[in-house]
Order: structure tokens, then sequence, then C-alpha cells
RNA sequence: GCAGGGGUGCCCGAGUCUGGCCAAAGGGGCGAGACUGUAAAUCUCGUGGGCGCCGCCCUUCGGAGGUUCAAAUCCUCCCCCCUGCACCA
């Protein structure tokens, strides 16, 4: 095991905040001198089936923690999910069914795996002691905490003062995420800067319990593609891990150019100085270095260059993509005319328009073309063969089947 | 239970008092085009459906009826949501 001091230095890059930060020094200090790894915990909302780079950047700081000698430890919050989980925004998150929570945390295992390091990852279900938890025993636990504490968390405070909606199940996620950490004993809990009032609440409910508190480890929350909202999965703004290697590449080129830095920081093993080398230079060839790095540590540098290729020849030189996608049409089924048809009706067919006037707005706009010609005239009628490509907008391509 | 505020197009949100000019402002998102450094940025246009379509028609404003030549807008009943008060072992 390395000194305690220089796992501090390792752990401490990237993190927003530690609480507190020298106790964190001492139970390294400790794990050192007794052999003993710290457990750190991370707890995960399956109330969404994928994650997405957001997410990574607990995850990759986790897998320092494991390659530093101490014990992982998840928590899927099965039990939380079908309570329903405040999540910040203007709403309260869903409450799941039993089968879709299961369905979700199925999907994770092989997710994390591509950040954390599988033998050294131990994984359990808040469900396995939170629901067998009398209601007697909720409520003498819901007596270590005041509501004045509860409402310092300025989510709920604001939606108080707001008067709008707070229900009581949701004072009680932060209790049970808190008694989480109880049960594990753990010695730090990971997460989002957003999680700070639930963690220090399981630290506090620790030491009224008389265990040891933990140590509050916190990262930054990456901004999602949008440079706007943190990153999440119902505002669209994703990057997933399982994502194909492609479209992982074009999306992370559509973020805005100021958030590569912090992409760079959170999100790949770039040093430092090389990273502001990179910045420097042309913010196109940075956004492509930054895509191909991402890209690398989910598939590997193969499909990386290959995600890299594709993208500069289908939007810098504009020419066809490697694989289009086929579409078989029936001539008869569309209705043609000695062997014309009308193009509108074609979009239709294909599933590019959803009604006849999309169709005909995209001719309109000059989104269509066939075999590199554009067609404008929306009462066009075209004579198509197997083979023939057809492109709608900067990136739909269509490969036709003509059948009669 | 009582009082008040709401339910509008993918989302947010005007419009309701003073019916028609409302397929319904504005913003977001999304789509397209131009430009370019990319699916960055910026600018422009589009964004219910049908019709060979610069006009006409159809279906939309929680639900069901009604008044009217005409209703998102007025009336009746119903459903749902939120807030406050009351109740509170």
């Amino acid at each position: 095991m390395l000194p305690a001091e220089v796992q501090f230095h390792i752990l401490k890059r990237g993190s927003v905040e530690i609480v507190p930060e020298d106790e964190f020094l001492e139970k390294l200090k400790r794990s050192v001198a007794t052999g003993k790894p710290l457990i750190v915990k991370l707890g995960l909302d399956p109330s969404v089936p994928d994650l997405h780079i957001g997410h990574s950047v607990v995850l990759r700081k986790l897998r320092q923690f494991q390659d530093l000698g101490h014990e992982v430890v998840i928590i899927i919050g099965d039990f939380t999910a079908m309570i329903g989980d405040p999540s910040g925004q203007v709403k309260t998150r869903p409450q799941l069914s039993r089968e879709e929570v299961e369905r979700n945390a199925r999907t994770y295992a092989e997710q994390y795996c591509k950040i954390l390091d599988r033998s050294k990852t131990k994984v359990t279900f808040n469900s396995e002691w939170l629901s067998k938890l009398s209601f007697e025993e909720v409520i003498k636990l819901a007596s270590n905490v005041t509501v004045s504490q509860v409402l310092e968390r300025e989510d709920f405070s604001r939606r108080l003062r707001s008067g709008s909606e707070l229900r009581l199940h949701e004072i009680l996620y932060p209790l049970c995420q808190a008694y989480d950490s109880v049960v594990l004993n753990a010695d730090v809990e990971m997460g989002g800067i957003d999680q700070k009032f639930n963690i220090l609440l399981g630290r506090e409910l620790q030491r009224r319990l008389g265990k040891e508190p933990q140590v509050g480890f916190f990262m930054p929350l990456l901004i999602g593609l949008d440079g706007k909202e943190k990153m999440s999965k119902s505002l669209g703004n994703y990057v997933g891990i399982a994502e194909p290697p492609k479209e992982m590449f074009g999306k992370l080129m559509s973020m805005p150019d100021e958030l590569m830095h912090d992409y760079f920081i959170l999100c790949t093993d770039v040093p430092e100085d090389e990273i502001e080398s990179i910045l420097s230079g042309h913010p196109m060839e940075a956004k492509k270095r930054l895509a191909w790095e991402i890209v690398r540590i989910y598939h590997g540098e193969e499909e990386a260059n290959e995600a890299k290729d594709e993208f500069e020849r289908v939007f810098s030189r504009r020419e066809l993509p490697t694989d289009v996608p086929e579409v078989v049409i029936s001539l008869s089924k569309i209705g043609s005319e000695d062997g014309k048809l009308q193009l509108a009706r074609l979009l239709c067919a294909i599933g590019v328009a959803s009604s006849g006037r999309e169709a005909h707005r995209l001719i309109e706009q000059g989104a269509v073309e066939i075999n590199g010609e554009r067609i404008t005239d929306r009462f066009a009628k075209v004579e198509v063969k197997t083979g023939d490509i057809m492109r709608v907008g900067k990136h739909r391509w269509i490969k036709l089947i003509v059948e009669s």
C-alpha cells in the first residue's frame, strides 16, 4: 500500500470537496497502518437503465480507490427507487415497480465493469435491509433527524417556500440512504456534489448510532451536452457508457466548445498539462481528440479510430457513411404510375417523414437528395431502383431496395 | 370537509374577464437551410393532419352535454392536480 499522504494526493485530484478532509487523511493513515482497506460506498439509482459518462466521473474515482487497495461497495438503490427519489427537479421521479428496478439493475453490472475492477467490486441491493425494517424501527430511525435538518436541504426548502408539492416519503429518502451507510459501516461515501446533503446525513446518522462517521467525498457534476444542465438521461443531454462508438463520438462532437476542459479533466486520463496544450490548438481538433479519448475508454483504440474516420468522412467531407441502412420499398404499396412514384409518399413509406405535410416540408427545405441530386419540387415524381442512395438532411442516409 | 388556484399543441407558457381576426402569442426542444471549425457558434426558415397545396377542408385547448350563425373562451354536470385552512390518536 502506498503511504497515506500519497494516496490522499492522488485521490483528492478532481474532487470538489472532501468532508472533512483531515478525517479522510486519518482514515487513510489508519488503513495503511492496519492494512485494512477503507470501505468506500457508492449508491446508484436504478430508475434509469443506462449509465452515462456523468456517472463515470464518480466511477472513475472509485476505480482509483480500488487500485489503491480499498474496497468499493456499490449499492443499487432498488428499495429507494420504489419509493421514488426527489430528483431536485421540479417533479419527483416516478415510483418504479419491482420488475422495472430489477431489470435496470441487471444491466448495470456490464456497464460499470467497463470502469471498475469487477473482481474487487461488491454489489448489494439496499432492499436487502431496508425492506426488513419494521415501521417501528423506521420511526425510531427518523427520530434521529430533525425537521429543520431536513429542511436545510435547499431543494426541500425551496419547494416548501414556493408552495409547491413536497411529499412525506421524499423526506424519508435521504434517511434510507443514510441508513445504508450505517449498515455497511462505510468509511467513505462517494457522490456528486448534489448528493452532499444525503451523504452528510449518513455521516450524522452513523454518529448518532454510535458508529464511526463516514467521510463525504464529492465529485463535480458533469454538465450535459446542452452545456446548461447536469448530464441526465431524462434531459437527453447525455452520452451513454454503452452506446456504440460512432454514436458516442458524434454526440461528443456536438458539445459546446466551452465544455471541453471539464470533460478532459473528468472523463479522460489525459494529463493536465497536455490538456492545456490540446485546448490551445484548434477547437475542432481538440474536440476530436476528446471524443477519441472517451470512445477509447469504453470501446478500445481501434473502435475509436474508426469512429473518428467515420465522423470525418460523413461530416467533414460529406461522403457516404460506411454502413448505410437499407430500406425495402414496395412499388405497389406506395402506388406508382409507370414506375414513377411520388417522392413525398416515398419519404413517408420509408419512415423518414411521419406525415405528408412533413415530407413536403423536408423537400421544400432542400433536405432531400437522391444519388446526390437535390429535389425541391414537392410534387416531384421519381424513378428509383435498388441501390439508389437517398439522403435526408445532413446525416440521414438510406439505401433503397426496390420491390415491385 | 372548507376556501382558493389550475388542467392549452413534444415541454413550458399566453389567450378565457371583453365569444369570431385562434391550428391558437412567446420561449425551449426538435427539424431543415446558409455559413463554417463539427451534430460548436451565429443567422434564417419550419414545427397538428388531408388535398397537385399560395387556397380549401378536417380534428385539436381535462371529459360529457348545452347556449350561439360562431366557443380554448359563456352555462351545467363530472374527472383530475396543486396550495392554504380545518381535522390531528
